[in-house]
DNA sequence: AGCCTTTCGCTACGGGTCGTAGCGTAACCC
DNA sequence: GGGTTACGCTACGACCCGTAGCGAAAGGCT
């Protein structure tokens, strides 16, 4: 559909303008020129409207080639804190997270919507290293390495932006990425 | 007034039951016996009413002296994510931190009243490793050093509870803290 | 005791959102 | 052109919000 997209869009608006909390199902949809019941055809509710509407917004997030581990990991962090920087995605993801710890469908399209698509930088990452012979090929990938590895990452930039509420400009990124450099190059030795 | 701490009881039997987007003001009024009025005239809405009912729980937070760094954060890793398990503080917690990314004042409030209170953790340990030898004297703590460690110890611990949803058990605790014990010393070194 | 200030319970209210039902209409498909 | 599908629109009961107004009970002061 092509209305879809400028749903989504006025969803995202309306995060800017409104905030989570007072956004309403109403707004959105006088905003897209869309009846109210047109948003409960495709949607169940606020909650997986939103998680589609801030979802395209991962999309954007990228792994260049930056000739390190150390310069990859540092330009990722960077993408992703300019993405909390944003008004739509500050609002929007710890809520839909709170809300997913009750609603386990909605936790499901939070993992393949947001959480899978950044989970992948990992990987790739970490196979850009390996080729490289930054990190060794061994079996650290078969018990939860690249999990662990992403909680680290996500929850530090997040904590950081969104519950310390403290920017994440380059002195902090490069001193995180060098704490989290030496623990694994620490762990590698042993 | 003896009546309050009645109030934060039934707020956080109403989380447990209902979670946060269901709770409402009549509600917790009922529950603890008391007129709806009485709860506007002591708190400004939900948001307050809830930081406060939740941050007495991370009062349960110690720092008790396991003969080591790694056991130290060890043993406080494993307290902070079994007080992300109960069902208060997992629907509560990321909630009002939504809401307080529009909201500077119910910001300042989860600072001084969660935000702190486990913060001190941190900088309670780091003094008791460099008492032990363990962490050298350095003006680490001049430089944020502290906070970058605690939004990666908070961090990656809500992230994976939260987020992606697994369980923070011991096989995990012990593995993420070698990763940062190992950063730590390997930054000691540089 | 008497008064007086504060605090609380209770009711009622206007305003707003929710999610759905019902109906008419325009676009699309064969 | 007939039939299906999707949409817009209105209206609706239910619920929650936050506040005003009033009466009652508790505690402080002299």
């Amino acid at each position: 559909m092509e209305a879809d997209a400028a749903i989504l869009e006025a969803t995202r608006a309306a995060l800017v303008e409104l905030g989570w909390s007072k956004l309403t199902m109403g707004d959105v949809a006088g905003r897209a020129g869309v009846a109210k019941t047109t948003l409960y055809r495709r949607w169940a509710g606020k909650n997986e409207l939103v998680v589609d509407a801030v979802a395209v917004l991962f999309d954007e997030l990228e792994l260049p080639d930056r000739g390190s581990l150390t310069a990859d990991i540092e330009g990722v962090v960077v993408q992703f804190a300019a993405l909390l920087e944003r008004p739509e995605t500050k609002t929007a993801l710890m809520a839909v997270v709170a809300e997913s710890t009750r609603d386990e469908p909605l936790r499901e399209r939070i993992r393949t919507s947001i959480v899978e698509r950044q989970k992948r930088l990992v990987l790739a990452g970490r196979r850009r290293a390996q080729a490289r012979g930054e990190l060794p090929e061994g079996p650290a990938s078969a018990t939860g390495t690249d999990d662990l590895i992403f909680d680290v990452i996500a929850g530090a930039v997040v904590h950081r932006a969104l519950v310390s509420a403290e920017p994440v400009d380059a002195e902090w990124v490069r001193r995180f990425t060098a704490l989290l450099l030496g623990g694994l190059s620490a762990a590698a030795q042993a």
